[in-house]
Order: C-alpha cells, then structure tokens, then sequence
DNA sequence: TTAACCATGTAAATCGTTACATGATTCA
DNA sequence: TGAATCATGTAACGATTTACATGGTTAA
C-alpha cells in the first residue's frame, strides 16, 4: 500500500494540502518515485479520512478541503517506516523490449536503442530543470529530497550510458562480429 | 500491456514453452525486468490462445501443456516493437520511504539507508550468481539478455553507491552539518 | 511411501488507468 | 465574457496480488 502512504507522507509534511495540491506536488515533488493520477489521490484521500489517518481541517472556495494529518496518521507513516521492509519491485519496460530484440534486425535493434538513450536524456533534462526551480530550505523534506533528486541523476546518467554502451554492442556484431 | 508481450515473447524464443517453464523462466531470465505470478502467467495464456497468437502445440504428462507462437503471434510482436512507445514508469518503493525520511529521527534513518544499500547488495550477489548459472550461447537471446544482465549490474551498483552516499549526508547532516 | 517437484486452474480483493461529469473562480 | 485554472468526484475497465484448490510423477 504504497500510495496510500505517498499521500499520507505528503499530507504530513504539507499540512493544509488538498487533493489539488496533492496531484501537482506528485508531479512536482515525487515524479520519479511514485506516480499517482487524479482519480487515485481523492479516492485514497476519501479512505484515509474514513479510517482516521487525517482529517478534513479547513474547507475553503469551490469545495476546496485542506486535509490535516491526525495523530494516529503519524503512528501510521513512522510504522510504515519502520516496521516494514520496502519491496524491490522492477519492472521496465523499455528494457523488457531489449530482451526481444532479436526478434526484429540488428538495425532496428539499434535504432530502438537511440531512441531510448534520446528518451531517458529527456528526462534527465527535466529533471534538471526541475531541481533549478524548486526552492531549496534547510529543512527536512528539502534534504531528503534533495537526495532523492541526485539519486534521479545517477540513475538516468547509468541508464543514458548503459544504453549507449549497448547500442555500440549490437552494432558491433552486426559488423560481423 | 507488457505482461501479454513478455508472456508471447519467450514463447516466440522457446518453442515448446508451458506455462510452468514460464513460471521459472520469469525468475531467471526476466527477474530484473518484468516480475510476474502463476496465477497472471495462466490467465495470459489462456488469453493468448483465444486471441490466436499462441496455440498448444502439444500436450505432455500432467496435464502439461506446450505452447507454440503462431504467425499472428509473431506479427504482434513486431509490432508492439517497432510501432509502440514504451513508458518510462517509475515506482520505487524504498526511495518513496528515503522522501519521507525527516518523520523518523537522523538514527533512524541512517539506519534504513544501511538496510537499503545491504539489500541492493543482495540483489547483486544474486544477479552475479545468475549470471554464473547461465549457459551462455552465441545466439540473440544469450546476446540481448546480455545486455539486460549487464544493465542489472550497472543498476545496483549505482543504487548501492547512491545508498552509501546518501547515508553519509544524513551522518554530516546529524553530526552538526 | 513420502517428500519434492511438476502442473494447471479459479476466486476475491486491491490497485491503477482512462474517461466522463460537473461546476466555481480568477484574470485578461 | 470567455479562457484558464481550481476543484472534486464517479464509472468502467484492466492489471496485479494473494489465497485457495487439485492432482500427477519421480526419485530417494
């Protein structure tokens, strides 16, 4: 139950968040992390507030409700945290595609190996971007996420790389070995 | 829908495939890919042979059934790679946890980030091992899953790295920035 | 003979995506 | 006044997980 502690997190650290906001600081704050759409969030919101874990603190124009985290909502992130182990789930699939890739020609093979290391450097360029316009604080959620961010570099640049690397392999063999 | 194309692509590579083959090949060909159950594995056979892109091409002792792709099959196939795009989709399960790591105290959380990179440390062990085990040939299956092992490696490597780093910021950080 | 392994299938519940539906407020 | 943005919610479908359920074959 990932998403429901995403939202969880976020409602702690943002006290005042409504579902709105929510969606953008998905975007915003957990884009390579976790990713949520619209329907997923006001549906966990209404969950979450129906078991106790937060509660609705103020409403405000166009039906606006600001979300507050309770104390049992706490208990429930620092268990969540603590007593669980995360599970290391992969699953990608651009390199899914790589493992059958002999099943078309080595040209297209390194064509759709381009394509992915010019797809992954535009992600790392919005990422980039990304760390540029959010305001840096000393506090916690700016730390920690500043470590998730650098952690979104590296693992694009290994990627770019890897997929370079692998481009030049296939076109290696295709030259006859 | 990249379990359907993950299920019929190993059946295009290992004709002759059931689904109980399937079931470990998943384990020991696709484990760092695409992860997938029994129980998905045969529901999307069953799927497969109705839509007539897989057939049984024989059945064996215990009920056992052998799967052979047809040429729609194989069309199929070229066309999910060629025609489609695939999405970068990012869910990582202990990095959501490292964002939300200011609600436990820096002890805390130097010590998840040790478990993290201990973790990552035995998925590698495990790959290294994998890698060992297989008999590897001159053909595009041993060729691109290579490539994909290679990536694997490369994967936890930088994770684990990442890991370490960023258990030294949060020491700093702690020890009075 | 019994444990390990081979082998398939279904049911229920949860999670995730896409599309639909509605309406208020703000600002140019 | 009209477009952009704010704001919430539901419905339908598809994907995934976990558990249940059954039985055949092989080898020590």
């Amino acid at each position: 139950m990932s998403l429901r502690h995403a939202v969880l997190g976020l409602i702690a650290e943002l006290e005042g968040a409504s579902g709105y906001d929510l969606l953008k600081l998905f975007d915003l704050s957990l884009a390579n992390v976790w990713t949520a759409t619209q329907s997923q969030i006001y549906g966990e919101l209404g969950r979450l507030a129906a078991d106790g874990l937060i509660r609705v603190a103020a409403e405000g124009p166009r039906g606006r409700k600001e979300y507050a985290i309770t104390e049992a909502g706490r208990a429930e992130m620092r268990r969540w945290l603590t007593e669980t182990r995360p599970r290391y789930l992969r699953r990608d699939e651009p390199l899914l595609r790589v493992f059958f890739l002999g099943q078309v020609g080595a040209d297209t093979a390194a064509e759709l190996l381009d394509a992915d290391s010019a797809g992954i450097d535009g992600l790392l360029d919005e990422l980039v971007a990304l760390d540029e316009r959010i305001p840096w604080k000393e506090d916690d959620l700016s730390f920690y996420g500043g470590l998730v961010i650098e952690y979104g570099k590296r693992f694009m640049e290994m990627r770019r790389d890897w997929a370079r690397w692998a481009r030049g392999e296939v076109e290696a063999r295709a030259a006859g070995d």
